[in-house]
DNA sequence: CTTGACCTTTACGTAAAGGTAAACTAACAT
DNA sequence: ATGTTAGTTTACCTTTACGTAAAGGTCAAG
């Protein structure tokens, strides 16, 4: 049984946050460990819970947005009107998610050019201190290798 | 030539911005329109940048950020450390993106998932009003299909 | 001349997401 | 018994990215 249980310094340094930011998600209901008489004890339910929270904050979701979807997944069920609201509105997520990819390709090009750029005007201006490559070839195009 | 320029409020319309945040930018340093007597014209090139500055926050940068880039872009030459400085902090945004898009990816899929569920969970409980099943107590008259 | 549509500046207000400090408790180690 | 370590609450502080008023300039139309 994986039931192992986490204490706030444990997750909070798992995950390079402060304590700090644990109780505020507290406060803010997006998770509820359980106490064991003050201490919060945090269960694998709760460090699930807050991967979710901190991949949507990567993503640029606010608190409120991502107690929202936690609380849809974990409510499930409810008023039929509800479930509705609850889908469009992830749908609408969906697409400004979409939206999201777009504008990162465009920007990571546009960065790759700048880097390309910028490349280019330091091997022209400040050569790189190798041997001999007398290269007076403009090389600066199709430079794109991808690294990790 | 388009050698067009714009108001504060038709550049503020076209992208759904109010005055106040064009002239923040330009607070910020992130553009600087030229002036009629009191009033600012902004250029193509002022256009341009505002696009920029609008997609990166829709990635997630600062307001420093994009104005780090920006001026990178304008001023295009420098101190080689400068450069070596700027391709690396490049190279840390793109590494970001990655994340970013992963993150994105990962999301995504987690909504689409909970869309599934609960549009399963709806067709349990809420069936699909079909031509004619046995039409029980409740009839639930008034169906509104709302779509995009 | 005044109204209205735009534009301006200055300046205080605000929401989100925590940071930080003060003061306290509870369990252990020495 | 006392100090150290980890945890707690309460409460004010900070930054970012604007919102929102206050007070006023400019110019064409009525």
């Amino acid at each position: 049984m994986t039931k192992k249980t986490y204490s706030i310094s444990e997750l909070s340094e798992e995950f390079g946050i402060t304590p700090r930011t644990l109780r505020y998600y507290e406060d803010q209901a997006l998770i509820s460990p359980k106490r064991e008489g003050q201490a919060r004890i945090y269960s694998t339910a709760d460090r699930a819970r807050l991967i979710w929270i901190l991949r949507g904050k990567r993503v640029g979701f606010t608190i409120t947005d991502i107690r929202e979807v936690l609380d849809i997944h974990y409510r499930e069920g409810g008023k039929e009107e509800q479930c509705r609201v609850t889908i469009s509105a992830c749908k609408e997520r969906i697409k400004s998610l979409k939206q999201q990819k777009k504008d990162i390709d465009e920007t990571m090009e546009e960065l790759n050019n700048l880097v390309d750029a910028v490349t280019a005007f330091m091997e022209d201006n400040y050569p790189p201190a190798q041997n001999a490559i007398k290269n007076s070839v403009k090389n600066t195009a199709n430079n794109h290798m991808m690294e990790t």
